[in-house]
DNA sequence: CAGTATCCCTGTGGATACTG
DNA sequence: CAGTATCCACAGGGATACTG
């Protein structure tokens, strides 16, 4: 990023690159990105494929993951109660995005451990 | 995601992910970028550059972007100290990646305004 | 100038129990 | 089944003072 050769990022970028962060932030977020897109709808399966979550936890990210609009959260009957979460058409778009971060992250980590 | 879509993660891609935000988690990892690239290169400049940061978190995150080899430091003189940083080369592949997570941010933002 | 050292506060996440 | 509620531990970050 020399000078001079534009790679000028402003304040609504930083804004806008936290927001994007702050979306798949925090412990759970990506391995329950993960368990669902495996296929996992129900709390339970979404539960027990994530070694260590705990309901609270599981809880808390599906709300936010919703709030964000990436999954959507359907109640299909109420007693037993059966809920599924499912992939909006939107976290689809996003899909690609993460699909870049796994692969820096993993040229990332070669280029840590070479030197 | 549907299912056989074939849009499956795995758990290696999940760690990959988790490490790429890890590099720019955290409150002030971007602010400090976005300072740099934009001309910035000795310890007082950033800081005083980035309102609300503090000497210790600056120090600290500095330290954390050398080690993940995002920036370089380098001491010039010893009376007064003078030190540079300056991003690598390296980084500048990342450069690619932080505009996408700026434009996802900003699509973002208007989809939940939307609704 | 370019940082450390200390102390403290808050928020994220964990453990466990309970409910519609 | 699909969650809440409650309480607790710990790490990230803030304020302030000090140093090579």
């Amino acid at each position: 990023m020399a000078r001079g050769k534009k790679t000028e990022i402003d304040k609504s970028d930083i804004k806008a690159l936290q927001d994007t962060i702050f979306v798949v932030g925090g412990k759970w977020k990506l391995p329950i990105i993960y368990s669902i897109c495996n296929g996992n709808k129900r709390f339970r399966d979404i539960e027990r494929s994530i070694p260590g979550i705990t309901t609270r936890m599981l809880s808390r990210n599906l709300k936010e993951l919703e709030d964000n609009k990436l999954i959507t959260r359907k109640v299909y009957t109420d007693l037993p109660v059966i809920v599924e979460y499912e992939f909006t058409e939107y976290a689809k778009e996003y899909g690609a995005l993460i699909k870049q971060m796994i692969e820096w992250g993993k040229k990332h980590k070669k280029i840590l451990v070479q030197n």
